[in-house]
DNA sequence: AATGAATGAGGGTTCATTCAT
DNA sequence: TATGAATGAACCCTCATTCAT
């Protein structure tokens, strides 16, 4: 008997998801070179011919996982310009994320790492990521902008000054990938360089919460 | 007659150079993966086989071009601590060099993400990595201590502090190598971020300069 | 609807068989070295790569030739000395054996050649090479032991005697592998070499049969 | 100043002789297609290129190598059948040989097991092979011949019987050269085979000196 | 939907040999 | 005579992907 459309989709989204977290899991040990579509297939006992019906290629399979990240960390920050919370708190909230990110996605570093790489090769992959980062910009740009209007902010270029955060992510983020909690600390690295930053582009001193 | 062991000497030194030369643009051009070694040849004019009279593997190829570059940095950031510099100046220079590196070196921003990528998974390269981090940073160490001592800058932890240069100029490399020149300016925000980071860590409000 | 494990494992005996044979025919003609996996791909008609899924290399290729010739005459010569024939028929079955061997298997002396010198290399390979000996030998040991005991051999060394059937064996082959059928006649020689071998060692002498 | 022609055949004679010795060397530890020329140079301190000089190439290198060898045992077994020594007297000779050989020439083991694979893929080394086999059974079968008309063999088939002193020692060379001394006892087996055979050929029993 | 046998292009690497000095 | 830099053909093996069942 076969099966119903019902269940048929039910089968595929199980799969999917399945298949998107070994291949996270992979990825971050292997990286994207060192991966073989069958290490991904074994990891969740199936064959390698399963994989494709379910992603197109690795390549796809690898953009997809990273995906599935960009949308979480884009729907926060979409929201921050727009959100009730004050400057200070905006900046604060953007450090929470990035803690919680650090200590509990610990195991996403290495991919991130390997998809930069990845992005100076493949021509969709950088144009994802350009968005990303547009978008993720435009959000402090526009936090930036209210400050400076606010008169809290000094008035700098706010093109510079809007990539600063991310700069900062990212810095950390590849290092701890790299090195490790043994020589890097991230959640207070990120803390103070935010702090540093947020505090020089005020126009009165206060102390940091 | 055989070529006299100066004569040798030479041509061994001029090869390498063109090898290693040829080896960065390929895989700046390529990436790790995309470059072949039948590539870099060609770009030179020789045989594959002549590569591997000079280095044993596309991997050590790949680990002396950024070995060459290591080195570099680290011999003018040793020297930091040491020179006459006041503490601003230091800073100063740091930017300086980040600047000509922005500038003058531009083609290797994308083989020092790759090789980022490649620290993953190869633990001689990670080793070498560590290794590089922990001498810059035990430079800027000594920059903070000596501030901190002479009552320059806050009593902040040293510890994380002292990765706060290199979190930026990773961070902003990173950034750069991905998005070009269009979506960031490299030597703006390094300088905008190590400016806010250097002003917040005195002891008194200064204009930045 | 896939194949069931019952059509796979078919699938994989007869692919198996296949690449065995051919093996064994190409390294006959080539060598070892000469034979390149893609003459013995050819010559059953699938790719390079589906060898790659019978045996992990080369290496392992070659020395499954070897093993299923050496488990043949391994199950043969163990039952000798458990088999009820008397010590004379022994004889005479190892020279039935072998003739038998030098007229049906002639296209495997070569490639025995090319093992032993194989064996000198390959640590592996000379293991269950001195495994095979060491049981072939035991065998004779047997047979010895049993005639002495009964009277009809004289107390000669064991150790030493019981290597000689194999030593006649593997001489008459390596000279019938170089010469060829031309300069030896390994059969006949066989026979002789074992019958005077036979006959000095009995107690009493008797005509050849 | 140039140098004589005297001084250069000095050399030239020296050289070989290095070469040979240190191939020789290297061939019985790698094998023929495991030993490089590189290696060969090295062992004896001069370059690749020098090899050329003295040898065509690697092939004739090796051919040489065993040619030294066969020349030796071609010189000392031809002149067995003239010499004033009676039939047991020349068959005690073989033995001794054999004895030296396995005792004094054990490096040369592996050699000759090389040998005889590359004869199999090389028209020429087996030419070569087969004339040393042709002198040598020849020899033996002088003596045969010999035995034979004054009655102290009987009448066997010299053409198979003759090859059997050489098939008792390669075998016993094969076998050492792979198990090693631990497995066999080449003196002694060499010994009781060619005794068993030689008495098994006397018309009279005579019991071994 | 799932399987796994099969494909085949692709590239790193080795090494005997050549040749300019 | 000697050197060693250079050559370049050769081949094993990998693995993403396809396809018959």
């Amino acid at each position: 008997m076969p099966r119903t459309a019902a269940q048929n989709k039910e089968i595929r989204q199980t799969r999917t998801q399945q298949i998107l977290e070994a291949a996270r899991q992979v990825f971050a040990e292997q990286g994207f070179y060192g991966a073989r579509m069958s290490d991904i297939a074994q990891a969740i006992g199936v064959s390698q011919g399963t994989m494709y019906h379910y992603f197109r290629s690795k390549d796809e399979l690898f953009l997809a996982v990273l995906n599935v990240w960009n949308e979480q960390i884009k729907a926060i920050v979409q929201q921050l310009p727009n959100s009730d919370l004050s400057t200070v708190d905006k900046f604060w909230l953007v450090n929470q994320l990035a803690a919680s990110f650090f200590e509990t996605g610990e195991d996403l570093l290495p991919v991130l790492v390997e998809y930069w790489a990845y992005t100076l090769r493949n021509p969709e992959a950088a144009a994802s990521f350009r968005e990303f980062f547009i978008l993720m910009q435009q959000s402090f740009k526009d936090i930036l902008q209210a400050g400076i209007e606010a008169g809290e902010f000094k008035p700098v270029d706010i093109e510079i000054a809007s990539a600063l955060p991310l700069i900062i992510l990212d810095g950390v983020t590849l290092l701890t990938a790299i090195l490790g909690k043994d020589f890097m600390q991230p959640v207070e690295q990120t803390r103070l360089a935010q702090e540093l930053v947020f505090e020089g582009l005020l126009t009165k001193m206060e102390e940091p919460v």
